[in-house]
DNA sequence: TATTGTTATACTCTATAACTATA
DNA sequence: TATAGTTATAGAGTATAACAATA
């Protein structure tokens, strides 16, 4: 039963360097990557993919958004918009039609189906959150979301909440 | 000069949906992979892959590592370890040695040079975060570190800080 | 027979660029 | 000629599994 004295022990507690835990973006970024890989494959559970969630989330609160648009709010290619809403169409939760103004565009919008799977999706992620921030209470999580929204809107104009009216 | 009263407008704002806004996963995980995009482009600038960094500084701290150890430390396949060791080997950034004890083993350690980029790795990667933090004062990041190691402890037993002495 | 490190294969993802239809 | 959406191609990245050496 004594352990022999090689010089790496067998088995050695696998840790995270020091150096790596006292940098902030470090943490940001692993935990960032840790909660979107669970809701990633939570999502996929469900049958949706990476960027579902997104475009119905947008879909319910903008209306109608031509694919360019789509594309631009997402931060993906033009081209990839494509497959992530021939797929939703396929599932009849959004809709495409020919912009008569504009017959090259095609107007994009959330079906009644869509809204209902959307809500679905809306209270999945809501419990995954609870689970994933459970060691903080509420107000911590509130000071936390602040936090990262400074950040967020810091980075990407696109995050700033602001009236689109332009009155 | 007169706009055409289009149904959807040519160049809308994009906008993140506030429904993603509100939570506080979504914003961690797009603020996290912000940051590690930045720390990507600022690594390769500088001749560097993703796992270089990390490597060094487990390697500067832990000393003497089999490549398992590593692999489970990084979260990496076993394979993979070889391909981001054969880099840093030929940069003569680390060192390989067979293990006698166990001729199976390479004993990994950092080298001289190794060190001194490493110091020059950390400075850069000290920059960055004063950047992306800009907005936070000192005391606000402070905050938000504690509560982002509480999260990556809660979620992966790898980042607890504890001391190693099993005495 | 099991384990360490290595190499080879196959698959997925994605960026790019060609293509069509409209303007 | 330029733009919106689509399709096709090629390249990078990665997971998997076979492999050689040692235990």
């Amino acid at each position: 039963m004594t352990i022999p004295p090689t010089e790496i022990p067998a088995r050695p507690v696998p840790r995270v360097a020091k150096e790596l835990l006292k940098s902030s973006g470090f943490l940001l970024a692993r935990v960032g990557i840790g909660f979107k890989t669970q809701a990633l494959a939570k999502l996929e559970e469900w049958g949706f993919d990476p960027y579902d969630y997104s475009v119905l989330a947008i879909l319910a609160e903008g209306a109608r958004e031509a694919q360019a648009t789509l594309a631009d709010t997402l931060g993906l290619d033009p081209s990839r918009v494509v497959a992530v809403l021939d797929s939703l169409e396929r599932r009849e939760l959004v809709e495409r039609q020919r912009d008569p103004h504009d017959r090259r565009r095609h107007v994009v919008s959330i079906t009644a189906s869509g809204k209902r799977q959307l809500s679905r999706l809306r209270t999945t992620m809501k419990e995954l959150e609870d689970e994933f921030f459970a060691p903080l209470d509420a107000e911590t999580r509130e000071r936390l979301h602040e936090l990262l929204l400074v950040l967020a809107c810091h980075h990407d104009p696109r995050c700033a909440f602001k009236s689109q009216d332009p009155a």
